[in-house]
RNA sequence: GGAGAGGUGGCAGAGUGGUCGAUUGCGAUGGUCUUGAAAACCAUUGAACCGUUAAAAGUUCCGAGGGUUCGAAUCCCUCCCUCUCCGCCA
């Protein structure tokens, strides 16, 4: 949620900004509501002021003994006049809160001007694409002796699942052990790990409710729990309604998880591979920061999951996703893609956003620097990185001519030693 | 699943339906004293909203949501969470 004070003081600048990213505010109904409430709530403050006044009187006349009939009398209908206050009071403040919920964060000013993915700015590449002296082949031809069996996924379950076999379920794995190395042991993270269920509050906190409910996986049943799109859900919402002693920021977390996505509105994007799936792995990077910090704080966040693909020896890119392509609740959003030889594309692998404050203010959390006034904090998370995408990224690129897949030199301690898997027999 | 006990400010822990946003202790901050420190003493010390140049004043918040009442931390209902014992279980 963006600072409703600064809609109130800079009107002008926030709609500027927010028409960057193609959404227009609808100003005229927004100050409507936004006197409603401050006619409502001046008035319902006035008889909520009138009846503590008038509760207290009783309270003393009855202690003294004297006849409180009168003030009874006099306060009668004060009661259906608060309440009706509070009830108008109430909507209006839902109404401008489901207004406000609806509005994504405002945008860095380096974030380039665009409509699409074609208008992100490419900031740096690394690495050069590999040039094969026979046809590469894609991740599920790699796969395709059972390796990669997403046959075997739709009869467990359904389209977009798929089933991992052998040293390429050993790979997968041994992928998210050295990362979880890599950031805890060279980046200074804490490692956690967190439910995967979670409740409505942590979703609201992240920004996932109430405006994108369809992408999420919920639970039949008296419990309304939802599967986690992403470990930051669980992750940040540790600083909700918190506030943080000088000295305790920052807090670098890394997570790993499934995360569970509906993919709604996908229908017949990326059906084949790894790619998109309704269920994968995510080794995922949460940084809680002071205010001031955060813009240094998201160029160490991006660096720190180069690093990843850099170790890996995976050429890639980065892109300063611009106004039209970036999320809803984020201020700036760095993307790697990586090299994927079976479709000679650079393709997503990690997302680095600074949320700014839009996160902390929905779930009250705040530092303070001795007795100052508590100011909301700055959450940042990113992909470090997506696991699929990245086996997907070691099988194409380290591929052989008789179809066997080299290990890169980083991941061998984490396969046992293994230089070479899916070797013909 | 069964039985019981609880959820109050950073922490601990009081609170007969009425001067209770809440006694007290600890902690923290400032001050006095001291060469300095400790101790002692004095003072200050929750958050959100609204508002202001800044204040003041005002409103709300005692797990969450409803209800009763002129008035609710206190009474009633529903839900959530924690702890103890029993049962079952990876």
């Amino acid at each position: 949620m963006i600072d409703p004070k600064l809609l109130r003081s800079d009107l002008d600048a926030v709609v500027a900004n927010l028409s960057r990213r193609g959404f227009s505010f609808d100003v005229a109904r927004f100050e409507q509501l936004e006197s409603r409430r401050r006619d409502i709530q001046v008035e319902t403050q006035a008889f909520q002021t009138e009846r503590n006044a008038s509760a207290k009187n009783i309270g003393q006349a009855k202690a003294k003994g004297e006849d409180i009939q009168p003030l009874l009398d006099a306060v009668a209908s004060l009661g259906d006049k608060l309440k009706a206050a509070e009830e108008s009071l109430a909507e209006v403040q839902g109404e401008l809160e489901s207004m406000l919920s609806g509005v994504p964060n405002l945008l860095h000013e380096s974030v380039p001007a665009g409509k699409d993915e074609d208008d992100n700015e490419l900031v740096r590449t690394w690495g050069e694409p590999r040039s094969f002296d026979f046809n590469a082949k894609d991740h599920m031809d790699l796969g395709a002796d059972g390796s990669i069996d997403p046959d075997m996924g739709a009869k467990l379950t359904g389209a977009r699942f798929v089933v991992l076999n052998g040293e390429i379920a050993r790979l997968h794995r041994a992928l998210i052990q050295f990362m979880f190395d890599l950031h805890t042991q060279e980046h200074g993270y804490q490692e956690v790990w967190v439910p995967y269920l979670v409740n409505e509050d942590s979703l609201r906190g992240t920004g996932q409710l109430p405006k994108f409910a369809e992408d999420l996986f919920a639970l039949k049943g008296e419990r309304e729990f939802y599967l986690i799109p992403t470990s930051e859900v669980p992750v940040t919402n540790f600083a909700r309604d918190r506030i943080f002693e000088s000295g305790e920021l920052p807090q670098k977390f890394v997570c790993h998880s499934p995360c569970f996505r509906s993919e709604a509105g996908s229908h017949g994007r990326d059906t084949r591979g790894l790619i998109r799936q309704h269920q994968f792995e995510k080794v995922e990077m949460v940084r809680l920061e002071k205010a001031s910090d955060s813009w240094e704080a998201l160029e160490e966040l991006i660096r720190n999951a180069e690093t990843v693909l850099q170790r890996l020896e995976l050429p890639y890119r980065v892109v300063n996703l611009c106004s039209g392509d970036i999320g809803f609740g984020a201020s700036k959003t760095y993307d790697i893609e990586v090299w994927l030889p079976g479709q000679e594309k650079y393709r997503e692998i990690s997302s680095c956003s600074n949320m700014t404050d839009f996160q902390a203010r929905r779930m009250l959390a705040r530092s303070r620097e001795g007795q100052s006034k508590p100011e909301l904090i700055h959450t940042l998370n990113g992909s470090g990185l997506a696991v699929g995408r990245t086996l997907i990224a070691v099988m194409e690129n380290y591929q052989n001519a008789d179809g066997s897949i080299a290990i890169p030199e980083a991941l061998q301690p984490y396969m046992g030693g293994l230089e070479k898997i899916l070797q013909p027999s």
